[in-house]
RNA sequence: GGGCAGGUUGCGGAGUGGCCAAUCGCAGCAGACUGUAAAUCUGCCGGCUCUAUGCCUUCGGAGGUUCGAAUCCUCCCCUGCCCA
């Protein structure tokens, strides 16, 4: 095999679409390490492991000795794409946004060699555009064609608003990859259209037209809608070892193989066997892989345990969030909207009356009942909820 | 600019003077079951007092009519469709 095919087949694995296979073999073929752009909206600093899929595909390029070009959308999230929204999204102060990409990098630093990265702003080059540049840029599609995307269609035919700015975002999209000269971009398979037109831009403005990758949507752990913040399904990458096991071990059987292809770099013969033989095992393999790669060995090994202890003999975890409140008598519905345990004092009462409140391991089902904390004490609700209660006198 | 239809609790979507904190579905939470889940069943699902045929704040916004308004009137704001 040569070495053009080789890296083809690396970058193959585990794409949605590759757009064109023959365009990125000519490309490769030339020798020179390939500009690789991906872009991201830096409004919340969070990624989840949605986020991973593509930019794992990233790493691989960079392993490969390509240059990897982190967008950042800076200028855009400043304007506020209000996609499927009703409220204006917040605009973002310069300041916020450099917050956040603080808190990003280093996230993004447990998959990428950021040495080998760049980062780039794309208001660099979008906040110089005159007019008379958008207006030729806005000259190479024809409003039939941006109408063709899916999401604006559904809005139109359900007579949800779209806005004219929305039309400009895919423009923009596609003139970083002419401002950035990409030989590729990446993104999950709901970007195809924005990537797309960054080829015919790039066409149109004399350059050659960028090899779009799409790369599979990650599925919550609903295992029903993909995976992001605003649907509650995510599972964050900089959270606990033992919160990040938790929520794989609660994702549903049917999207496992998924996390497996997607997440890890396992065999896949040997996890579909795992999985058809022994889900439940085949579950925590997952989560131990998954885990091990953010936190290292050991930590997946203790969060495995930790998770074992707390859900499988139904102990109480090892390291719990602890409370310091003065030692007195409290309601017990007030001393949870105190600890946080409830967002209110009727969620409160609820929680008790429904069996949900545990002290040291007694179930209290009187919401009326008054105690005194006692120091250590543990306070539970639900499943996976635990506050160690520490006294203070006075 | 004109005509029409709309804006309801996280979302969808009922409700057209009191029986409305507001049917229902989804999501969420809790319990049972379990393999951690999923599915299923049960309950909850604005807040406060602490549970009552109680009180407070909500149905785009501001006023008004009324003993009483999400429901009627006036003005305003916003969205969609049609005509120009």
């Amino acid at each position: 095999m040569t070495e053009v095919e080789r890296q083809i087949s690396i970058i193959k694995r585990r794409t949605a679409e590759i757009i064109e296979e023959e365009e990125l073999r000519s490309k490769l073929k030339k020798g020179v390490p390939l500009r690789v752009k991906y872009g991201i909206d830096p409004t919340s600093p969070e990624i989840h492991l949605g986020h991973t899929v593509p930019i794992r595909k990233l790493k691989e390029f960079q392993d490969l000795g390509h240059t990897i070009f982190f967008l950042i959308g800076d200028f855009t999230a400043r304007i506020g794409d209000p996609t499927g929204r009703k409220e204006t999204r917040p605009m973002l102060t310069v300041e916020e946004i450099k917050k956040n990409m603080v808190r990003y990098q280093e996230q993004v630093g447990k998959i990428l060699d950021l040495e080998k990265t760049k980062f780039v702003y794309n208001s660099e080059w979008l906040s110089a555009l005159k007019l008379e540049d958008i207006i030729r840029l806005a000259s190479v599609f024809t409003i039939a064609q941006i109408l063709e995307r899916e999401d604006f269609t559904t809005r139109y035919r359900a007579g949800q608003p779209i806005f004219f700015h929305e039309f400009l975002y895919p423009l923009l999209q596609g003139y970083d990859s002419v401002a950035l000269k990409a030989d590729v971009e990446i993104g999950a398979t709901e970007q195809k259209f924005n990537l797309l037109a960054g080829r015919t831009i790039q066409e149109a403005m004399g350059q050659e037209k960028q090899v779009v990758i799409t790369m599979p949507i990650l599925v919550g752990t609903d295992g029903v809608q993909k995976m992001s913040k605003t649907y509650g399904n995510h599972i964050p990458i900089e959270t606990t070892p033992e919160d990040m096991y938790g929520k794989i071990m609660s994702i549903v059987d049917e999207v496992m193989a998924d996390y497996f292809s997607l997440l890890t770099s396992l065999d896949p013969q040997q996890y579909q066997e795992k999985i058809k033989t022994d889900p439940r095992s085949a579950k925590a393999w997952l989560a131990r892989e998954i885990v091990r790669e953010y936190f290292g060995e050991k930590t997946a090994r203790k969060a495995e345990e930790e998770f074992d202890r707390v859900f499988r003999q139904k102990e109480v975890p090892e390291n719990i969030p602890e409370f310091t409140l003065p030692e007195k008598e409290w309601p017990l519905s007030r001393l949870l909207v105190e600890t946080g345990l409830a967002s209110s004092n009727s969620e409160a009462r609820r929680l008790i009356t429904q069996k949900a409140v545990e002290i040291d391991g007694q179930p209290v089902t009187d919401p009326m009942v008054r105690l005194k904390p006692e120091d250590g004490q543990v306070i539970r609700v639900g499943k996976r909820r635990f506050v160690r209660l520490r006294a203070t006198r006075g």
